[in-house]
DNA sequence: TTGAGGATTCTC
DNA sequence: AGAATCCTCAAA
C-alpha cells in the first residue's frame, strides 16, 4: 500500500500539509510560493502567510547560518520542512521554515500573516494589538500571536507532530508577489529577497523611514 | 571572559 | 526617536 503521511485529525478537511518536496528547494523559490499559504496551530489559530523573505546560508551574508552551523541556527542546517526559532532583541521570536537539503542552513523567515481564526487567542497572548492587522503584521508579532518560542524550534511543519503545521487551502500563491529588499539587516542589504502579496494591509511596517 | 550586535516592537 | 532586554558567538 502506498506510504501516506495521516493529517492531523485537527486540521480542517480541506487544508492540506505542505508536502517535504515542496520545502526541499531553494528558499528564494520556495519564499513567493509559501504566500497565501496558511500557518495553523491546534489549537484552532491559523492565519494567511502574505510577507516572506529568504535566507540563503553560505551564500548570504545576511543569513543566520552565512558563518555555518553554531548552537543557535542548527535546525536551520537540518531536514527541510521544519520551523526554525530564534530569538533577538532580547524579547522577540522570529519562526523560519527550513528549506534545502540537509546541511545547506537555507530558510525563510515568515514576516506577517492575516489571521482567519482563532482571533479571539491571538489578541489574548499580544495585548499590544490595538487592530486586527496588528495581530501578525510583522516576524515577532506572528511568534508572538502563534505562540511560537524556543519550545517550538524543530517542530515538523509536515506532520504536525507538534501541533504547528503550513497548509494549503487552495487558494494560489499571487500572480504577481510584490519583491523588494530584506528588513532590518545590515549585510547584503540589496538582495530582493523579500515578497509579499501587493497592497496588503496585513503587511509588516517595514524599515524606518530615516 | 567579554561585549557588540541583533532577520523587532512599542511607546513617547 | 528612544527604550526595552538578553542571547549568541567571535575575539575588535
Amino acid at each position: 500500500m502506498r506510504q501516506q503521511t495521516a493529517a492531523p485529525d485537527w486540521l480542517p478537511a480541506h487544508w492540506t500539509p505542505l508536502p517535504r518536496a515542496f520545502y526541499r528547494r531553494h528558499p528564494t523559490a520556495v519564499a513567493p510560493e509559501l504566500l497565501n499559504k496558511l500557518i495553523v496551530r491546534d489549537d484552532g489559530r491559523a492565519a494567511r502567510i502574505v510577507e516572506v523573505e529568504a535566507y540563503a546560508g553560505s551564500e548570504d551574508p545576511a543569513a543566520h547560518s552565512y558563518r555555518g552551523q553554531t548552537a543557535r541556527n542548527a535546525t536551520m542546517f537540518g531536514e527541510a520542512g521544519h520551523l526554525y526559532v530564534y530569538f533577538t532583541y532580547g524579547m522577540h521570536w522570529g519562526s523560519n521554515a527550513v528549506c534545502g537539503e540537509v546541511g545547506e542552513g537555507v530558510g525563510v523567515l515568515l514576516r506577517a500573516a492575516e489571521p482567519v481564526a482563532g482571533l479571539g487567542a491571538m489578541q489574548a497572548v499580544r495585548p499590544a494589538a490595538k487592530r486586527e492587522r496588528d495581530l501578525a503584521s510583522g516576524p515577532g508579532k506572528l511568534s508572538q500571536a502563534f505562540g511560537i518560542t524556543r519550545d517550538l524550534d524543530g517542530a515538523d511543519l509536515v506532520s504536525a507532530d507538534r501541533g504547528i503545521v503550513i497548509v494549503s487551502d487552495g487558494m494560489p500563491p499571487p500572480e504577481a508577489p510584490v519583491a523588494g529588499p530584506r528588513i532590518g539587516i545590515s549585510r547584503a542589504v540589496d538582495f530582493p529577497w523579500r515578497w509579499h502579496v501587493a497592497d496588503h494591509p496585513h503587511v509588516s511596517a517595514g524599515p524606518r523611514r530615516r
